[in-house]
Parts: structure tokens; C-alpha cells; sequence
DNA sequence: TCGATCCTGTAG
DNA sequence: CTACAGGATCGA
């Protein structure tokens, strides 16, 4: 489910519905869920205040009283939200953060996969130190692009999803703007020229902004986000919208790859 | 730079 | 049954 856009849904969801409330009491369902951390490093949380919510590439930073951040990141499945009984919750709740008024800050997570750590703000900043770049910011320009590009012979593709150079964009949106720039995924990095450079940058920072508007609305319905059908994720075999080639499947760094190979050459 | 690994669920 | 899933890390 979640990359960037998908995440920045979450946080915006949670800046109106848990900004403000006194963490109770902490449950660890599941104790790998606060890998490294011991489970009881998460109850230290309780008697805090939640005072802000934060987002860094693909990680939710959930600043509170006492100078501690809770950190998550939902990696395949995971989700995160307020019910309104901390009682009364699915079996997948991997964590819940039970709150002063009854409701309950839940961190859902079919696969298991995501994390939930506490961190004092020092060893926050070593936690994150490797993030890349927020791609939605003025300090994300073609001229960065152009510059970064030049330092990398790796694959296009898996420059994009490497989140210690841009981070937030993952195996959707990195198919979806190499689409969008007629860039071919396999291609390296250094050997991609200024003009398509440009219209990549223009492509990430398009695509993002238009995800974000769809997750907000897919994350404020009750059920099922994952409708939104995309230009060639997911769509192997099937003809491209521009030309009408067969969309091809291929695999980068264990991931599947889509595009077209009339269009990205 | 691969491949395995952490997990559960769904589609074919 | 196998393949694959919107992520990241680890060791070879």
C-alpha cells in the first residue's frame, strides 16, 4: 500500500485525529513488530502527550511531549489511525496505543512487515541519517536531479527507489514517472541526457502531488484503497495508452518493473 | 549486485 | 500447488 503519497494521506489523517491526545497506556501484540527495540522500549510512550506528526520519505514520525518520537514505517501493509474504542480492533493490530478518552492509535499490519519504534530526539537524527532528499521541497530541482544522476551508473529505476538519494518514491511511482518521461528503466543513470532529466524531475514531482490527492481521498472512505488502477504498474501484457504495445514485466533489484517498450527508449 | 529473509493473503 | 505483492535489510 503505502509510499509517499500514501504515507503523507496517513499523517494528514492523523495531524486532525490524534494531535493532542494523552497516550494511556501501550500494547505490544506483537513483539518483532518494535524490531530492534524490546517491546518495552514502546511503553515509555505512555503518560505522553502526542504534540505533532511528521513525515520523512516513508516515515511517520509522531512527535511527543518529553522530547520522544515514536517512528513507523508500514513498509508493505501497514496502516495507522485512530478508532474510536481502543477495545474494538481487528486481530491484525500488531500495536496499540490506547488514549486518555477511550479511543485507541492503532498501527494495523497484515504482513507484519512494518516497525514501530521510540526514539529520544539524538538517536532519531542517527536513525535517519541516510534519508535522501524530499522530493517535494524547493531544494528538489532539475539542476539537483541533473547533479545526482551524474553520480549514479545504476539503473534509473532503482536510483528512484533508492531512499537514501530521493526519499518517498517506491515501485509504483518510480514506474509511473519513468513512464511519464519516456525513460527506459534499465537505463543507467549518467547516461540519461539533460532534456529527459528535466522531464523527469517535472514527472516525479507531478505524479506525487497528484497521488497525494488521490490516497487523501481513497484514506477518507471506509474499505478498500487499492482501486486506483495506474498508466503501466500492474498492467503487463496489456497495450500501452500512448502507442499500443504490449506493457512488459521485467525484474530490477527483486522488484518488478513495468513499462512500455515502444514509449521508453 | 544478487538472493534470501522477514510475513500473510490472494490470484491463477 | 506456485507466483507474487505498494519495503528494506542483511550477508555472501
Amino acid at each position: 500500500m503505502p509510499e509517499l503519497p500514501e504515507v503523507e494521506a496517513v499523517c494528514r489523517k492523523l495531524r486532525r485525529d490524534a494531535v493532542g491526545a494523552l497516550i494511556e497506556r501501550v500494547i505490544v501484540y506483537r513483539a518483532r513488530s518494535t524490531h530492534p527495540q524490546h517491546p518495552s522500549e514502546l511503553e515509555r510512550a505512555a503518560g505522553q502527550r502526542i504534540e505533532s506528526i511528521e513525515r520523512r520519505g516513508k516515515n511517520i514520525l509522531i512527535h511527543l511531549s518529553g522530547g520522544l518520537v515514536l517512528r513507523v514505517h508500514l513498509r508493505m501493509t501497514g496502516n495507522l489511525f485512530v478508532v474510536p474504542d481502543a477495545r474494538l480492533h481487528s486481530e491484525r493490530v500488531r500495536v496499540c496505543f490506547a488514549l486518555q478518552d477511550g479511543r485507541g492509535l492503532v498501527f494495523e499490519d497484515t504482513r507484519a512487515l512494518g516497525v514501530i519504534n521510540l526514539h529520544g530526539t539524538e538517536d532519531l537524527d542517527r536513525v535517519l541519517s541516510d534519508i535522501g532528499i524530499n522530493p517535494l521541497t524547493r531544494a528538489f530541482t532539475p539542476e539537483w536531479l541533473v547533479q545526482a544522476a551524474s553520480a549514479s551508473k545504476r539503473p534509473a529505476k532503482l536510483f528512484l527507489m533508492d531512499q537514501s538519494i530521493i526519499a518517498g518514491v517506491g515501485n509504483i511511482y518510480a514506474a509511473e514517472a519513468l513512464f511519464r518521461a519516456r525513460i527506459d528503466p534499465r537505463k543507467p543513470m549518467n547516461g540519461i541526457r539533460r532534456p529527459k532529466l528535466e522531464a523527469l524531475h517535472a514527472a516525479i514531482v507531478d505524479i506525487l502531488r497528484q497521488g497525494i490527492k488521490a490516497a487523501v481521498i481513497a484514506y477518507s472512505k471506509p474499505g478498500d484503497y487499492s482501486d486506483t488502477r495506474f498508466i503501466v504498474y500492474d498492467r503487463k501484457d496489456e497495450p500501452c495508452n500512448t502507442c499500443g504495445r504490449k506493457i512488459q514485466r521485467i525484474v530490477q533489484g527483486g522488484r518488478s518493473t513495468y513499462f512500455c517498450p515502444g514509449c521508453q527508449c
